[in-house]
DNA sequence: ATGAAAGCGCTAACAC
DNA sequence: GTGTTAGCGCTTTCAT
């Protein structure tokens, strides 16, 4: 009893019922301009009686889109990719496209391999903080429209945070706290960010006269705060500003087990503003970028890239502003009796 | 000059190249069962050298199967659901499958939406924290197979933590310190979760023969934290159990506010282990569940139920263990004089 | 074990 | 505007 459980309808079955062509029938769905509005609406009628939904494979096949693009990320789990994730999800979904989630695992190798697998099934990528060669990016560009973020790539779209104004904003505070010098304690080597991190520091330093040494590289995790401190104290630092928040953490938890006091012996800056940064102990001075808008605005860029659109060269890098959130971790410079 | 961009060589051309039919290529990238080892490894050999790679497009349309999935979790950026995607990534990755990452954005329609929207483009889902009814679930599970992360329903493929163990950890850990009573302060109503976390919470303290009692609920965020501090503390409570982490450290930041001291005047308690509950101050005492295993775990179930596998009815609900995470937030029942 | 042929469901020229 | 006619690249009976 009960009737079989039907076939799904399929476009034939919509344009047979409403007695028209199967291309009309398309058409009604993906070319709303090209068609009758008394056609296109009848047509539409029809669909929704029968509970037509078009099927997004045969779509592709016959278009050559799949309405699908994939982001990349070193590491899902890591709070500073969750926002990108989310923005991209977001203007994905508003651009009618399903975004496909691929972990890299930090490593270059894993990522080469992602984009192998995945290009024939997405429109395009979106790659935050690649691990690839500007070589090996340009070349994966010429087989997939590619969109980076927070790596800037000449010939590709990038969308990156503004650190030249964010490295000023952490040493004019630094500044106003009276500080005449600082440490940097950096990151992997490899890090396009850090590189840019660690150079705006410097050209701001120089600017207001200040003295700023590179101590690393650490590992970017609390893991790596004891290895830094130590160093960090033995310069006679009186402020640290650390590749990013997790390491900043650390930083904080090492120097409070050797009785340093923070901020009132040393001050402490991180990057990023993760999930956790406003609840630390203490509250962490930290360079917030904008993750959630940089993850939506390099799906638009890669949109710009997709087939109909084909935006033969796109314009130069979008640059995202960041902003030095002050809390807890920063004050006054010490005064030393020497 | 140079040669055209050239088209991508098709399972035709490996054909053709190999002197085969085109059904022998097929066979010998999906069937190495059906076919002779030596023409196999021909056609594999021609088809390397042709640069040949199949169209999952092509194969999703012929057989049917995209090898893709859907992972469905309420809030992309919550920490607790890191784990979750990570586990299903890599777990679909060994599958070889492709992982499709949905935001439901904590509301029902945005989930039964994007269920729809994905329904045709996956071969099935995994969801997290589903927030549909038991019904609306099993309609969905009749057109596409589905698994369960954190949510028991019947008929359906589930995964969940195991709270009865867990609450138990919970409250002989805090009778343990001498505590008699405690206070949950709730979550959200429609909680799954939450609602399995009280059940255990209250059957955990009538063992002990404890007072446990509900307040809430809160929201399951930072921002719920005054509110229930100022309705347990006002209840001359001891030790405050808290919906989650979130809440939690929400919870000992309004206590600072008003100068009480935790441990010592009240113990504070959370679910989930977040990113930052080893951090925060104090460190937060805690259940950890294991997100990425359920993660995987539920993926795994899911495959079970794929076209191919069709097991037909899979077995009961797979509990994953949770272990409490005794940190700095807990500690003996304050004496008080009366 | 292999080949031939018929689609999968839709899009896209090209006519009318 | 709408219908006709071919495919898109692969899988899958069904023969052999």
């Amino acid at each position: 009893m009960g009737p079989v459980p039907q076939r799904r309808p399929t476009l034939n079955d919509v344009a047979e019922a409403a007695g028209v062509a199967a291309s009309t029938v398309s058409r009604a769905f993906t070319r709303p301009q090209r068609i009758n509005h008394r056609t296109r609406a009848h047509v539409l009628r029809v669909a929704e009686e029968l509970g037509y939904v078009p099927n997004p494979t045969a779509q592709a096949l016959g278009s050559g889109r799949t309405r699908t693009i994939a982001l990349l990320v070193p590491d899902i789990t890591n709070p500073y990719f969750s926002g990108v994730i989310k923005g991209a999800e977001r203007a994905a979904a508003a651009a009618g496209l399903t975004l496909v989630l691929g972990d890299t695992a930090e490593n270059p190798t894993a990522e080469a391999e992602l984009v192998r697998r995945l290009e024939r099934a997405v429109d395009g990528f979106v790659i935050s903080a690649s691990r690839l060669t500007d070589d090996e990016l340009r070349a994966a560009a010429e087989r997939s429209p590619i969109a980076l973020v927070n790596r800037a790539t000449a010939g590709l779209g990038c969308v990156v945070a503004d650190y030249d104004s964010g490295t000023r904003q952490i040493v004019d505070h630094l500044a106003s706290y009276g500080h005449r010098s600082f440490v940097f304690a950096g990151g992997p080597a490899e890090s396009w960010s850090g590189a840019r991190r660690w150079h705006g520091l410097q050209a701001a330093a120089a600017e207001k006269g200040m003295e700023a040494r590179r101590f690393g590289p650490y590992m970017p995790t609390l893991g790596g705060g004891p290895a830094a401190v130590d160093a960090a104290v033995a310069s006679g630092a009186t402020a640290v500003v650390c590749h990013n928040d997790m390491l900043a953490i650390g930083v904080m938890r090492r120097l409070a087990e050797r009785g340093h006091r923070v901020p009132e012996d040393v001050s402490v800056v991180g990057f990023d503003d993760v999930f956790g940064a406003e609840f630390c102990q203490p509250t962490l001075t930290t360079l917030a970028e904008r993750t959630a808008d940089a993850g939506a605005r390099a799906v638009e860029v890669l949109v710009q890239q997709l087939p109909h659109r084909q935006t033969e060269v796109e314009g130069p890098t979008r640059v995202l502003p960041t902003h030095l959130v002050v809390r807890g971790s920063t004050g006054p410079v010490p005064v030393r009796d020497e």
